[in-house]
Formats: structure tokens, sequence, C-alpha cells
DNA sequence: TTGTAGGCGTTATCAA
DNA sequence: TTGATAACGCCTACAA
């Protein structure tokens, strides 16, 4: 903070040479274990001298000395969605509470990294969260590894959600309501979560005779996602109910009704998953799957902090449940 | 991989053992060093039983060696918000071909977070984006720092962007559509861009005085904004024109108006901040000031990467831009 | 072509 | 109450 602003940071025998005292007494002050063993006057003159000289601890250093980092990263396929908010949020209630940090990494898929670009970074461990089986094989760098919202990875403890229980509660309501032509929208993105629930779309569609289902695949570029649907709404026979991956593409599914005056809960049925916050707020309040994201993250860095601690917890399947709103009704007579 | 996996990890000294070479040869052999310096079969050997014995990279010894550690801190206020991926992605792409890898971590405000919960991390420098002033002071913890979309710190690499600007378009925009008593939705959060544009908002205002001001303050939990805009909208002489700190806020007006039966676009205007994805998709599609966030991030890690070099930027101020689209209209005749 | 040795900044164990 | 001193695991002159 003063004059001595040279290229080289201040360390900390630089203080303790400053305050003549040796560098362990600096250590002990500095960390705040000095009560009892280091005189009051002592520890004062070090941290003022410390503090004067403006230094820095080395946390790599640190790290090293100590053989453990304090911070976990947790990767996630994208940042746009703000799913992994809710996920991050969960994981690091845990970790406060046991002295972790967590450090969030997008880990985008589409982005074509063909090596890994992980920061170059000391990590105690690594959560990775609705990835690619790609990236997942990936981040296997030896460190402690949970997976969530993916499939299961030999040794390795996973947290997911009964996302299939979801599409099929989705379907059996469906069903329910009399819609006989159904469109499952699903993303595009590599990821087990989305090929669970085309399995079990596929599957439930079987015990459904009646049914005649169909799907589309996109990318979460929403005008595509209003385009492509758009388009399979302008067919004879038209599906009469569409169920989607996501939250948000269920929402570009308004937009494409409201181009071509259909009304959604009425002419036509749409139940999206995550049950984000702007699902309730839609109009009209979209019917979805809600997913146990904050349980997900939670249980996910509890699982970490087991694994660490020696325990490889089995996996386990957190249970997800359909919001009913107003965007279901009644198939219609005729389409 | 095979049996040994007792605790201690593995070591470069353990595989120069196994591999009957020193260690230093095995740091250049897996540094990819060796060519030409190390006879090839030696080379493969070492890599071989490196990979044999699960032989990881000890990150903190080698950043502590080093004295760097190839990663920065991005450092945001809510992951909630997608706007924050499109600022980490201009920085990742100027990061990656420098070598540098990028990290986030959401600071929130409304968690109370104290003293700075870092992870104990060993990083080479700090972005903070969008903060409160006193989660920015926190993070001046010596490492370099710029600071994005935030008020100007003394010494400090800073980019923003006109938000004041954007706002003085957008209403210009309302003012001409014949618009004369206009609210303002204000984000309460704590942070510069909001105050910018509260300031800016005021400010324009004195110099339309045929046009009645007004301003409300909400969290960003849509139901509590949609249920507010409800009863500033249910008085006498309502306003008929909004503008909203975010485009989200701006699409819970649309609930608000659809419980009104008010029509956006003719009955009410709405004006957004930042151009979401979501805000063309919104039935009508969302006027709003759209903001360069990608460019932030990129010069945001441009700074970043000057100021390691020892060059500190001047501020820079990035242009906004007001989209205009389907939510504006002129002002309807009577309320 | 390979090995030796020193040091990066900490923390922790012991002696003084 | 304090100070030497020895690691922690890695990289890199320099020596052999």
């Amino acid at each position: 903070m003063n004059g001595n602003d040279q290229r080289r940071p201040v360390t900390a025998t630089d203080v303790a040479r400053a305050a003549k005292v040796s560098q362990s007494t600096v250590s002990l002050v500095l960390n705040g274990k000095w009560q009892g063993r280091i005189r009051e006057d002592t520890a004062r003159r070090v941290m003022r001298t410390a503090d004067d000289l403006g230094y820095r601890i080395n946390q790599s250093a640190r790290n090293l000395r100590l053989g453990s980092t304090g911070t976990v990263l947790l990767a996630v396929p994208t940042l746009v969605n703000p799913v992994f908010a809710t996920v991050h949020a969960g994981a690091a209630r845990v970790g406060a509470s046991n002295g972790l940090g967590i450090v969030v990494f997008p880990l985008s898929a589409e982005d074509g990294f063909g090596p890994f670009p992980t920061p170059r970074q000391a990590l105690d461990g690594v959560i990775a969260c609705s990835l690619s089986a790609h990236a997942v094989s990936n981040l296997r760098t030896g460190l402690p590894l949970v997976v969530l919202d993916d499939a299961p990875v030999p040794d390795t403890p996973t947290v997911t959600m009964d996302t299939g229980g979801g599409m099929a509660k989705a379907l059996a309501h469906l069903t329910a309501l009399g819609h006989r032509r159904i469109l499952h929208l699903r993303a595009e993105r590599p990821a087990w979560t989305f090929t669970r629930r085309a399995e079990a779309f596929d599957q439930c569609i079987l015990s459904h005779p009646q049914v005649t289902a169909d799907h589309l695949s996109c990318s979460f570029a929403i005008e595509e996602i209003r385009d492509r649907t758009i388009q399979a709404l302008s067919v004879a026979n038209r599906p009469t109910a569409i169920v989607c991956d996501d939250d948000n593409m269920a929402l570009s599914i308004y937009a494409a009704a409201s181009a071509l005056d259909l009304t959604i809960g009425r002419d036509l049925s749409v139940i999206g998953f995550n049950d984000l916050p702007t699902a309730a707020l839609a109009t009209p309040p979209l019917t979805t799957v809600r997913l146990p994201l904050g349980a997900l993250g939670f249980r996910g860095m509890q699982a970490l902090i087991d694994l660490r601690g020696g325990v490889a917890n089995d996996p386990v399947t957190l249970p997800t449940e359909l919001v009913i709103r107003k965007s279901t009704g009644p198939a219609p007579a005729t389409t």
C-alpha cells in the first residue's frame, strides 16, 4: 500500500524481518493461533507490519503445505439456464458449513472444446452436473468426483433425479385429459438427462397404444424451437399436446401458439421440465415437471464430502413431481 | 488405478523411482519438453509408469513454483440471470487465447456474506461484475482486479456500459410516443448498474417537465413484481409506460397486464434492459435496451491481461442501444 | 542424454 | 514466549 510496490510480492518472511520476529511467529499470529503462545504486543506488531507491507498470503504455498485447497469445482453445461443456480445454492450451503468453497465452471459441449480446458487449478474435488458422457470422462482426473443428474459412472457416487418418473406422470396427465397425439420436444444437447427423458417417453408411449407419439430434436435456440414447432403444428392431425425437455422450450411454444392463434391450455396443451420461476408466471401458467435441483446440489456436495472422508455413497435417486397449472387442458374435440 | 490405492497421492518422485529415472526427467517428459533432450524410449517409459501409477500433478506445488495459476475468477452477483453467461463467454474467449481459465463465483449479497467467502484459492486475478460496492471492496485482495459494470474504483481498470444513455433513449422513445405518465421499475439489489439507471431516469425526467414520473423498487421475485405492478396500475391516472431494470422484470409486467386485461403495446408500453433471448420471443416482442455484455467480458479480460502485464488501462464505456419491438406503442388516449 | 540441487512460501515440530 | 528447521511437490539451471 505504501512505497514499496515492487514486482515481488510481500512474503511472510518479509513481514518477519520487518517486525523482527521469526517467520513462524508471523504464521502463528496471522492464522489467529497466537492466543497464549505469543505475547500480545508482539502479535499486534506483527499484524501491523503485515498490514503496512500489504502482505497477502500465497494460497498456492499454503495449499501445498496443507495438502488441500478447500475448494471444489462445480462443472455445468451452461450458465444460461438458471437451474444450475439452484444446484449451486444447494451445494454451497453444505460446502459452507464444511469449510469448502465452490467455484463454477461452464463446460460447453457446444464450444467443441477438445482437450478439457480446465483452469490449471488446485481443487479438492469435482462435482459434474448434467454433462455429456464425454465431458464427464474428461473430468476424471483422479480428484474425488461425484456425478449429478447423469449416467452412473463406475466407482463414482451419483445423485440423479427420477426424470423418467416425471415424464411418466406428464404423459399420464395428458392421456387422462384425452390427448391422443403427443409431441416430445427434445433437447439435442447430448446429456444423459435428456436421453433419459426420451427413453421414458418412448417407453410410456408403448403402454398407451391409442396414442400417436412423435418427437422433435432442437437446440436451445428459441427462434429455432418456435419455427420448428410452428411447422409441426401446421399439419393435418397436428399434435394436441407437447412435452418439452425444458421450461424455456415450453415458453417458446407459447410464441409458436400465439403465431398460429392457438390458445395454450385449450387448443394446445404444453408441459415443461424444471419448474423455473418463470413457469408459474407465464400466461397461462405452465404445467411442468418440478425437479429437486437444490436437493441435487445438496446431496451431491454431501456425497463429495463423504467421499473425501473415504465413504463412497451409493447412488441416490431423488423424486420428481408434476406441477399442474393452466397450460394443460382437455384435448380439443377436433383439430 | 491398480492395487496401491493408499492415502498418499502419487508424486512425480514416485514415478521417477518406479521408472528408474530422475525427477527432473519425469518433469520434462510430463510437460512435453522432452523432445531432443530425453531419449524416446525413456520418455515412453516415464509416461507409461506415470499412467500406471495414476500420477496426477499437484497443482498447488506447480502453481507455487511457477508463481501463477493460470486461472482468474469472475465474480457475479447471481447465477440466475443468464446475462452473466454472456459476460463469461466474452471473457473466456480472450482468456483461452492467453492460457487463462475462468472460474465463476456467485457472490450473492442476499446471503448476507460478511467477510468474502472466497474459496481459499490461488488465483491470478479477479474480475468483478455488477457487484455491490461492498462486495467489490471485499474483493480487493491484492490480486489484479478489474471491475465491470460498476462504479469506477481508484487505481482499478474499469469497463462500463452506457446504461444511462440507454435509459435516455428509452425515455426519448416513450415521450416521442406521447407517454406522459411513466413508471420506472427498479431492482432493489444494491448495485451501481441499477443506481445509474435510476439517476439517469431521474435526470432525463427533469428535461421533460410534461412527464409525470414515478418509480417502484422491487426484488427479483417475480410474483412480487407482478403483484406490485398490478397495484401500481390499478389507480386513477395510472402510468401508461413502464421501464424495467431487467427483461425478466418486464416479462413479469406481462403477467400483471394480462391479469388486468391490458394489452401490452397498446394499453401499456413496456421497456426492458439487457435484451435477453427471451425478450424477442415474448408476446408481444419486448422493446429493450440492449447491453453489450459479451464485449463487456471481452474487454474486461483484456484489461486484466494488460494489468498483469503492468499496463493499467483507462476506464472504458461501451455503447448501448435501444431495440424497438412491439411492446411499446403510442400512449393510449385515455386511461 | 540424464541427474543433482536449490528454492517457491507456507505450516508444524521441536528446542531453546 | 519465540526461533530454527524441515518438509509439502514441483520446475529448472547447471553439472555430469
